[in-house]
Parts: C-alpha cells; structure tokens; sequence
DNA sequence: AATCGGGGCAACCGCATACAG
DNA sequence: ACTGTATGCGGTTGCCCCGAT
C-alpha cells in the first residue's frame, strides 16, 4: 500500500513495517532495529493516537509494528510526540543548556524538562558534542561566572568524575540533598530574571501551588492522583505574567471553563479569573520571581494522564480554541498548519495544563527545593486516579483531538485543509488531513483502520503522568 | 573525483526504579 | 517479601552528511 504523501514521496508500508511478522513473526519473532521508516512512524503516531501513550510493549502486539516497546517509546518521545522542536538550538537554549550542566550535571532528562519541546537525547547529543568541541580546542566548558559553580561543584564529586571517560568525566552529579546552591540563590546570575528576560513566565506563589506541578516532581511512573487540596487564588502572578513577555513568548488567552477540577479540585470563580488573564507559555524556564528553578516536564499530556473533570465538563474542541490569541514564532512560517496546531496546544495547555503549563513554581525567598519536594512527596500519594476513569472521558477526547491535529504534520508535512477526527465527537468528519492536490490521503485511514487497533483494548491502560 | 575526518543525529543497550501480582 | 514487568534515564555506538584535503 502506497500512502500520498502530498509532494514527498509516498509512504509505503510494507510487511517489514508491519506484519513482516504475521504468522511466522508469532513462532519466531524478529523485532525490527535501525532507523525508523515513515510507514512505521505512521503506524506509531496512529497507534497513539488512539491508544495513548504508555504499555508500549503492547504496540508491538497490537499494531504489528516489529519494533520492542522501548524502541516505540524513544521514537514517540524523541520524534513523533507534539511539541517537539526541531532544528538548532538557539542561543538562549543554548545558554540555559551550559547552565543547567553546571547545576544537574548529566542530568539530561531534568534539563529537558527545562526546554520544552527539546528531548534529553537532544540535549545529551548538543551537549557532548559542545565537550569535544571545547576540549579540541581547549576552551573551558563553562563561561566565567557558570564555571565557577560547576568546578565547585566538580571539585566536590572529584572522586566519581575521576572514574569517568573524558566525556562523561565533565558532568556535574547532582542530588537535590547536595545541590549546589547559588542556582537556587535568587541573587544569583544563573536565572537572574534580568538576563533573562526574553524568557520569562507563569509564576506561582509558594503559598498558592498548582496541585497539577505535584506531578512534574515525581519522575518516575505515577498511578496515582494527587492531593486536591489547592487555593485557587491568585494562581497566577498578575504582574509578573503580564509585565515579562516578548518576542518569543507565548501568550495565550485562555478559555472561560465552565467547571474544571484540578485534580480533584474544581476551579472556582477567582481561579477561573486568573486562568483567563494572558499567560505568558513561553519555555517556563525561568522564574521571574527570582526564585530556584523546580524540575519539571513541560510535554504536552498524554491522553493517559489521570487528570480529572468534572462530568459537566463537556467541553468542544471549539471551545478550547475560542479566544485563545498566539502570537508566536516570528521567524517561522506562519501558515495554518502553524496557527492551527498552536491554537491546539493551547487548547490542550489550558484543559491539560497539569503537564504543560510552563511556569516556575514559585517559592519564597530562600525557601529550599527539598521542601518543596516533601511537599509534593507528601501529598502524592493520596489519591488514587482508578475509578475516576470517566471523568477523563472529555478531556481525553479533547486530547486526542489535539494529537491528531499535532499528529498529521508529523507525517504530511504538506498544506493542509484539516479535519478533525471525531470518532469520540458528535461531529462527524475523517481523521486524515487531505492535502489540495493530494485527496488520496484516505488511504492512510484506511491502513490505520486495518491494522489490529481496538480502543477497549486500553481502557485499563495506566496513566503515565 | 576520491578520501578522510568531524559533526550531528538517531537508535540501541544496560541499568535503575516503580508498580503489580 | 519476592519476582516479573513496564518504563525511564544515561551512556554509547553507528550511520550519514558535509567540508577539507
């Protein structure tokens, strides 16, 4: 089968992308490595689609894709999950990246999670790359003022870098319990808001914590809910998220909800308020209140994430995108696709907003990072998501709205008139992005269809946060 | 034009961790 | 308490591209 793929090159799915495998595969089964075709990106970006993210050793038995559950994963991570930038990194990013190393050391995934739609893999590539680079040329890998965190640091876990390979030997291990504190010092240049001020922020009072950053601490698999307990009160800091934007950042007008719970708590009037008034989304790098910077994972929820609603939250993917203004990327091509799926991203940062809401956690002057982290120990493991199942429903639907518009470009890069799937919608409109000159594209609905894809088959599926 | 080396990147591997049974 | 499974993370490797020679 031969999928248009607007002027590229068709997409073909062969059996080596998929059942290659077939009955032969089940006696003896040769999972697939090596780099990744378009057909079996397809198969992966549709699988998820419909299944969410997470149990990727299933993907393989369901989807027929020849490929092992981690192999899946980084895929979907690295490359096909929405929100992912591509291309260079600037030279901001750049900066927080030689920044951050000289805090977390090689902690790729942490420093990920400070550059929204950068991956560690990027991070880790960019980094070591930087190492040989300065080493042939026998530049430090700090500049002045980071260097001296980082020797200091290097100095202290001198013994464990000692056992390490050139490139390796250059990290600064990090714990929380010995951190190096002058990147917590809100005095401190690292993420002085006024060297940074084109990267700027929702910030939060510590009195005031989103209950939906509980989960950004906890890194490791997570099935349960979080405590509800949250004022809704001045959740975002008016002055702060107003008076830092710029260029590069992302303001969004958000939804008027009707009812929304947090996690367990549902929004009231005054939050409902805050929530409407713009917010800066940039890369949530950087706290403008001075503050320390709190690890958190930027990406976009996946349709498992057990983020709560209320039954009356039933709420279209119209409504999402109504009133949300995005004035972004001004060196990017500005073209529907663009508008369309930023407008999507918003949706899903307002609704989902547990994940990808970008802002620092704020925190009182001098207020330690271990703190906060008993503090989200402590309240993270009250509050069981089984049984809430259903009032995920629209929210997940909302979800996957926003992953097939996110989707689609990853796979037809191309012009697009959009349609939105709404097998879960009362609208009734094909799941594939028809091109002007390429309608042929059904085609590509019609291999997804064939392939051995249930939903019920992932009601039980667990949440991933 | 051919070769070589470096850069960039994608993907795999091994290990650690969390959870379920 | 133990074991198996799923997932995440960091380290490493290998491939491809491109510029220099």
């Amino acid at each position: 089968m031969i999928l248009s793929n607007g002027d590229q090159e068709g997409i073909t799915i062969t059996n080596d992308d998929r059942l290659e495998c077939g009955n032969k595969a089940k006696a003896t089964l040769t999972l697939k490595k090596g780099p990744w075709t378009a057909a079996e990106d397809a198969i992966l970006v549709e699988y998820v689609r419909r299944n969410g993210e997470g149990n990727w050793n299933c993907v393989q038995k369901n989807s027929g894709l020849c490929r092992c559950g981690k192999s899946c994963r980084l895929r979907w991570a690295n490359h096909l999950r929405p929100n992912l930038k591509k291309g260079s990194f600037s030279p901001d990013e750049e900066r927080i990246i030689v920044e951050l190393h000289a805090s977390l050391g090689n902690k790729w995934a942490c420093m990920a999670a400070q550059l929204p739609g950068r991956t560690d893999n990027e991070i880790k590539n960019y980094w070591n790359t930087r190492v040989k680079k300065r080493l042939r040329q026998g530049l430090p890998l700090y500049p002045q003022g980071v260097e001296g965190q980082a020797s200091a640091y290097n100095l202290q876990h001198d013994s464990q870098a000692q056992n390490q390979n050139p490139i390796s030997s250059i990290h600064t291990p990090f714990s929380f319990a010995n951190r190096p504190t002058s990147i917590y010092d809100p005095s401190a240049s690292l993420f002085d808001q006024n060297s940074l001020t084109s990267t700027t922020t929702t910030s939060f009072t510590s009195s005031n914590r989103p209950p939906f950053l509980h989960r950004q601490y906890n890194h490791k698999r997570r099935y349960h809910d979080t405590g509800a307990e949250f004022s809704a009160t001045n959740l975002v800091n008016e002055q702060q998220s107003s008076s830092a934007l710029s260029h590069h950042s992302t303001s969004i007008q958000l939804p008027q909800l009707p009812y929304f719970e947090f996690l367990g708590s549902t929004l009231d009037q005054t939050m409902q308020q805050d929530l409407s008034n713009p917010i800066d989304m940039n890369n949530g790098l950087v706290p403008s209140w001075g503050g320390f910077p709190i690890l958190m994972k930027l990406e976009l929820p996946s349709s498992q994430i057990p983020f709560d609603s209320t039954d009356n939250t039933n709420i279209s993917v119209n409504d999402c995108i109504n009133n949300i203004e995005i004035p972004v990327n001004d060196d990017s091509n500005n073209n529907l696709l663009d508008d369309l799926l930023g407008e999507a991203q918003a949706a899903m940062s307002s609704y989902g907003s547990n994940s990808s809401c970008s802002g620092m956690l704020g925190s009182q002057k001098g207020e330690g990072l271990d703190q906060f982290c008993e503090y989200l120990d402590s309240s993270s493991s009250s509050h069981s998501t089984t049984g809430k199942k259903s009032n995920r429903e629209s929210l997940e639907e909302i979800n996957t709205i926003y992953q097939d518009l996110s989707n689609i470009p990853s796979i037809y890069p191309t012009h697009f008139q959009w349609f939105i799937d709404c097998d879960d919608l009362p609208q009734e409109q094909p799941s594939v992005a028809v091109t002007d000159d390429n309608p042929i594209l059904v085609e590509m609905q019609q291999l997804i269809s064939s392939l051995p894809l249930t939903t019920t088959n992932w009601d039980n599926m667990p949440g991933i946060y």
